[in-house]
DNA sequence: AACAGACTGCCTACTTATAGGTAGGTATTA
DNA sequence: TAATACCTACCTATAAGTAGGCAGTCTGTT
């Protein structure tokens, strides 16, 4: 899955299933924004539980890619974890929503290739998440004593839920309130 | 709207929408379903957004109903908040998703009218989450130290996603877990 | 009390649009 | 010369929605 053709329908499989959901879209509409044909996008996904699966795998494997980018670029747990709830921040400015927050209640109509993605997604976030919140605590920066597993699990919750708040309330800046608030709670 | 059928008909429109979402399943689905011809359905909803207008607001004006009967069945802030919480685990063992939760994702498909029903929904049940946090702190049983309106927007965000997750995971479990060791963390 | 007509709630039969998917052909490239 | 990446043309199923009919019920008038 490395070819360029594969890469925009992706692309746009993705952007439609982060604003519309998955069974909101049609091979029609990749038609009109790749321009090519619905048979030839046939060619490169057979069927539409490929797209899905192909589409989940890209997303998680390129979410995990910028989790390890931000611990690159950031040395301290609390900066990496800013980073990570600054990445949703961006996606509710875009509009859209966690593709794998809209995979998770298209469950039902997606292959269980897919929904094994997603739930890796989920699992591997708060692994991360957990990680970065001890090294915060090693730097003084977060409460020792809050256990790092449940802020994980209850920071992974919020950011999915305050996304999917601000977008029915079609207010983008309310997550990052919610989340900047949140933060400032866990200061020592 | 006090219809016997259309009543039924919202029954299965809402589960279906819990379960699956509101672009994946038909009007033959609600045929097979309730045991009517799909030219019938369209008498009691001429249009699809017409059912979803009436799904949305019967549910919302339900949950208002149900939040009602808990602060009458419950003393106490923190018990109220529980039972809440509860309703939410009951949501989650059924295999369903919140309604609104659906609806939100499905925003881009679905009237006006029902988009500012589910914004209703999440104001009001934050309002009331507020209200009862307020009460649990004059009780001691929430430290004063937490403000009560950042505690009602995390909660409901940690419910609506902590949901969310637990679907992903087909682990129902999590959600109560989750929930226990966030409000013990609330104690003073 | 009896009847006309309107209303209710369902039906069969149909239309139009779109969905996902297939068959088979063709130009370009390796 | 075979694989790649596209095409036209087509298929079948299903979607939402409409037209018009019909049995039963309710209601106002004589």
């Amino acid at each position: 899955m490395t070819n360029q053709t594969a890469m925009k329908l992706l692309d746009a499989a993705e952007r439609f299933t982060q604003t519309r959901g998955f069974n909101a879209f049609s091979y029609k509409d990749l038609e009109k924004e790749v321009g090519i044909k619905t048979a030839s996008i046939h060619y490169h996904f057979p069927t539409k539980n490929d797209l899905a699966f192909h589409m989940a795998d890209r997303y998680v494997h390129s979410f995990m890619d910028h989790l390890e980018h931000i611990n690159q670029n950031h040395d301290s747990g609390l900066e990496r974890v800013t980073a990570l709830a600054e990445a949703f921040v961006s996606v509710a400015k875009e509009g859209k929503f966690c593709l794998c927050l809209m995979l998770s209640t298209d469950c039902r109509s997606i292959p269980e290739k897919a929904q094994i993605r997603v739930a890796d997604f989920f699992q591997e976030t708060e692994k991360w998440l957990e990680q970065n919140v001890t090294l915060a605590q090693k730097d003084g920066d977060i409460s020792p004593e809050l256990k790092p597993k449940l802020l994980a699990a209850q920071f992974i919750a919020l950011l999915e839920g305050g996304l999917l708040i601000a977008q029915a309330r079609t207010n983008p800046r309310h997550l990052r309130t919610l989340y900047q608030q949140t933060m400032a709670t866990w200061k020592t």
